[in-house]
DNA sequence: GATTTTTTGACAATTTTTTGACAATCTTCT
DNA sequence: AGAAGATTGTCAAAAAATTGTCAAAAAATC
């Protein structure tokens, strides 16, 4: 789940800012003054931080410069009061990734978070390609090969071999496939993983009930082997 | 070094843009009207101009059409403040490149320097032109043709096929085209896409119920092949 | 005010996901 | 080693979700 962190001082746009995140089932930290925005920022890892630009004590200007100064790379919205703060931020605080003006929207909000996350996915090395076996995946194209043959997989496969990979050599147990590629708004039975895994063998594997890559590991789950 | 012209009235922007330019190892000169940055544009070499709409004296559509009536083909990137102005730098004959609409984050503008800077080492044309099939899209004039015979594409399905073409044999999901291509402030239904890709497959597909470019990628968004 | 473009809603068609039943296999305990 | 119990393999059918399609409403443009 991604994490975002909050830093305003206004209990009322805190949360609305709170539901409208949680609704996209982002895992939401608040702080209401800029010294523990600051400390948490610091201290640990967010996918996002959504900064108020005019806060007690520390604002979000300097939060925003010292964080950059430290290496601290997470990408930042800044919230704006007023129109004329815009100029500000463009022109001082240039760390910030993306600003909206209050009063925003929050489905707005909503869609520039989805945004940077995009991005921010995009720059990271997440493997967009790989190949294993006869196999050869691309998972930007959603595209699949078997000995130079296009192989046919859902888009829930991909997302699959995608943890799998993530994981490689690593136990992987049912609860966290069904956490981390179903979602924590849905409950299949574990023997639609079962199901899923057979099916990907049957795909992916030279011999699919002898399988080199996606190996049963009892009673606790499944790893994957390149 | 790439050396950037920015014409701009409001001081603040200015200062923010030629922090945020020199920290990418730009040169960044600056003109405050109109006329003055007209000006040098004609008398200097420049890799860049970025260029406010609206300016005290000439404006920037004059300043673009002249530029370019003159032979000057140096990129420029407008800067707008409204959405619906964008249309009128796209469409138009005005030349402009690419544009920005305030408030802009600096990231968002470094990105798009890059992208032209990258663009016009290439040489390449893609942004402008293209042809796959037997379909050829001139995104600058706006016109389409298959077979030879004019094809009427509104303004948003020239977006969204040139969105497509930008990534092209990757997936694209709903999303990243509601975001992209109709930005963070309307929010029509996922159907309105669906419904935007039947028309464009009827228009660009030689056989629109078994298409060969506008690919749909079930679970996931669709993709286009060339 | 007329025309074009965009958006929505309904229903059908299609694809994907989930489930349930039974067989096979593995663990653990004796 | 052998048996009971739990876990996994396997398959096909059911359920759910997504997309294709069209026409009409709403909005934007001329």
């Amino acid at each position: 789940m991604k994490s975002i962190l909050v830093i305003e001082d206004d209990p009322a746009i805190v949360k609305g800012l709170r539901i409208g995140l949680e609704e996209e089932h982002y895992d939401v930290e608040t702080a209401t003054d800029g010294e523990k925005g600051y400390q948490l920022a610091q201290d640990k890892h967010y996918d996002i931080i959504i900064l108020d630009l005019m806060l007690p004590g520390m604002n979000g200007q300097d939060i925003c410069r010292e964080l950059r100064s430290k290496g601290i790379q997470t990408p930042i919205i800044m919230l704006t009061s007023k129109k004329q703060e815009t100029d500000k931020v463009l022109g001082l605080e240039l760390g910030a990734d993306d600003y909206v003006t209050k009063p925003f929207s929050i489905l707005e909000l909503q869609a520039r978070i989805r945004a940077i996350l995009r991005r921010s996915e995009q720059k990271k090395d997440t493997l967009n390609c790989c190949t294993f076996g006869s196999v050869e995946l691309d998972f930007k194209k959603q595209t699949a090969f078997r000995n130079g043959q296009s192989l046919k997989l859902s888009t829930k496969e991909f997302e699959i071999l995608h943890y799998f990979l993530q994981k490689e050599e690593e136990v992987v147990t049912r609860d966290m496939l069904l956490d981390e590629v179903w979602g924590y708004d849905v409950f299949p039975t574990t023997r639609t993983i079962d199901t899923f895994i057979l099916n990907l063998r049957k795909k992916i594997e030279e011999d699919p009930s002898n399988p080199k890559h996606l190996i049963t590991v009892h009673k606790a789950g499944y790893k994957f082997l390149r």
